[in-house]
RNA sequence: CGGCGUGUGGCUCAGCUUGGUAGAGCGCUACGUUCGGGACGUAGAGGCCGCAGGUUCGAAUCCUGUCACGCCGACCA
């Protein structure tokens, strides 16, 4: 998409990727930096489409029987070390709390990097009998985790996130429920945010702390690396045996329940930014955008100008719509629009007036039409609805012309060298190779995808047989 | 936690080398002219120069310490 640049407050994407990112992050106004490193201002703009992904990702949740609860925020030391893997995976980044006003406390309490404990700390009171399952909860909240490197959205220190905790009176159950979720997060993904995404299980070394085994969604960004997008793990019995979980089955036998765990977090926010966004701003797909129509009069104080907007505005009432009836220039209106990322502009001035039409032009494309007003809610809606379909395409055709496939370590290399993105590669599945490339190339595997295909018999690397076919990418 | 960098009106920064009591642009306020891709004029408001010590007749400027933030690495949603 070749663009004449409009705006110089963005530094272009093929300039400095990152820096366009913290460009766009606050011209587009989602967040400011707070006095907590790390911690962020989440502002009306970010904080709306948050609303939406919960508002829709929840409507989701609760048509497959979630039901939402409340934990506290705080874990004592005790509890979050009754799962041995969990503590150790998340110890090195949880915040403590040493002191209730002015007076020690007898035990320190961390404050949630993440709530398994407390899930289990409840569900062993609380589940006795299989009549008691499954428990299918989640909770909306904000977790803590004292990252080093910060960025907005994609790594702070607090950020909210849903996580769903379940317990099944079977491993099939479980199974079930973990992919389930997984495919929520995935279509959400395609249908709500554009984003095309590979499903996949973690290897055994990118799998979540305690977790019998990881599922993820990984996204490709614009700058051609992954980003993890959702996960949702099946902790077997594993956590159940840690906090003594046991119901009396049907069979009256005494059981371990097996759970689930899975989550999406503000950080999603990032991947729309990096996966829609152009050197003009944000692109927000219609479905998930706080604002879909923005109206922008021209020449608002001549006569009938800004009541004919206002008018629009009424007509266009089954949308997410507002006029710009600020003071500033219209091009200045047209920049913040494009910034915004809102998905359509109309521009109503006296000569439209006049003819009775309008103008309307597409944030993705930057297209320009011409409607009569009598069309302009058909019009607006066709558009709407065609641009959240052209989102998906553009992301998928970036997401196939940016997957390459190596069958050879020559190959393997020589990729990663000179060009971003995904790498499909067989895989020996054995840690110690995963771990030489990552220490060799800098690069992870993302995921042993569930379309399995076999490009060839050995491993990329190391030329064992293979066992799986891995995405390997650098990721955020 | 390592390496680099930055803290001066709301924002971006100049001033610091060579100490003499604070500047620019943008933004903001008021009025007027403008308005189809970041318009313009006039007038105005706004700063214990991150914080704490020290040197000095005198510190934004020199010294010491400290805090914070940013970027890049190692670790992670």
């Amino acid at each position: 998409m070749a663009e004449k640049k409009l705006v110089e407050a963005i530094t272009s994407m093929s300039e400095d990727f990152a820096q366009w990112y913290t460009d766009v992050v606050k011209k587009a106004e989602l967040i400011d930096y707070s006095n907590v490193k790390g911690c962020m201002v989440i502002k009306p703009a970010g904080y709306a489409i948050w609303e939406n992904i919960q508002r829709q990702l929840d409507e989701r949740f609760k048509a497959t029987g979630v039901e939402n609860v409340y934990m506290p925020m705080f874990i004592p030391e005790s509890l979050l070390q009754k799962e041995k893997d969990h503590v150790e995976g998340f110890a090195p980044e949880v915040a403590w709390v040493t002191h209730g006003g002015l007076n020690p406390l007898q035990e320190r309490m961390c404050v949630r990097p993440t709530s398994e404990t407390l899930f289990c700390d409840f569900y062993k009171g609380d589940i006795h009998s299989y009549r008691d399952l499954p428990k299918v909860y989640n909770q909306w909240c904000s977790v803590v985790r004292w990252e080093k490197e910060t960025r907005p959205f994609l790594r702070s220190r607090e950020f909210l996130w849903q996580e769903g905790h379940t317990a099944h009176a079977t491993a099939k159950e479980a199974e079930e429920r973990t992919e389930q979720m997984l495919n929520i997060y995935a279509d959400f993904c395609e249908e709500v945010l554009a984003i095309p995404v590979i499903k996949g299980r973690k290897t055994e070394k990118e799998k979540f702390a305690g977790a019998h085994a990881t599922y993820s969604i990984e996204a490709l960004m614009h700058d051609g690396k992954a980003l993890q997008s959702g996960t949702s793990h099946n902790f077997g019995d594993g956590f159940a045996k840690a906090f003594g979980i046991q119901f009396t089955d049907k069979d009256n036998q005494l059981k371990y329940v097996h759970q689930t765990s899975w989550g999406v977090s503000t950080r999603i926010i990032g991947a729309i930014i990096m996966v829609h966004g152009d050197d003009s701003g944000l692109v927000l797909p219609p479905k998930i955008a706080p604002t879909q129509i923005m109206i922008i009069p021209i020449q608002q104080k001549k006569e009938g100008v800004l009541d004919k907007a206002y008018e629009l505005r009424e007509k266009l009432g089954s949308f997410r719509v507002k006029v710009d009836d600020s003071d500033k220039s219209p091009g200045w209106k047209f920049s913040e629009q494009e910034m915004r990322g809102i998905p359509l502009r109309v521009e109503i001035g006296p000569k439209d007036i006049e003819a009775g039409k309008c103008v309307i032009c597409r944030r993705d494309t930057r297209e320009k039409v011409e409607t009569a007003l009598e069309q302009l809610e058909k019009t607006v809606e066709e558009l709407l609805a065609q641009m959240q379909s052209d989102m998906l395409k553009r992301a998928k055709k970036h997401l196939e012309e940016h997957t390459y496939t190596a069958l050879n370590r020559e190959d393997f290399e020589k990729i990663f060298q000179e060009k971003t993105g995904f790498v499909k590669a067989m895989w020996c599945g054995e840690m110690a190779c995963e771990e030489a490339i990552k220490e060799n190339m800098a690069v992870t595997s993302r995921c042993m995808p569930f379309k399995q295909e076999c490009l060839s018999d050995t491993c990329v690397y190391c030329g064992k047989p293979a066992k799986k076919m891995v995405y390997w990418g650098k990721a955020y």
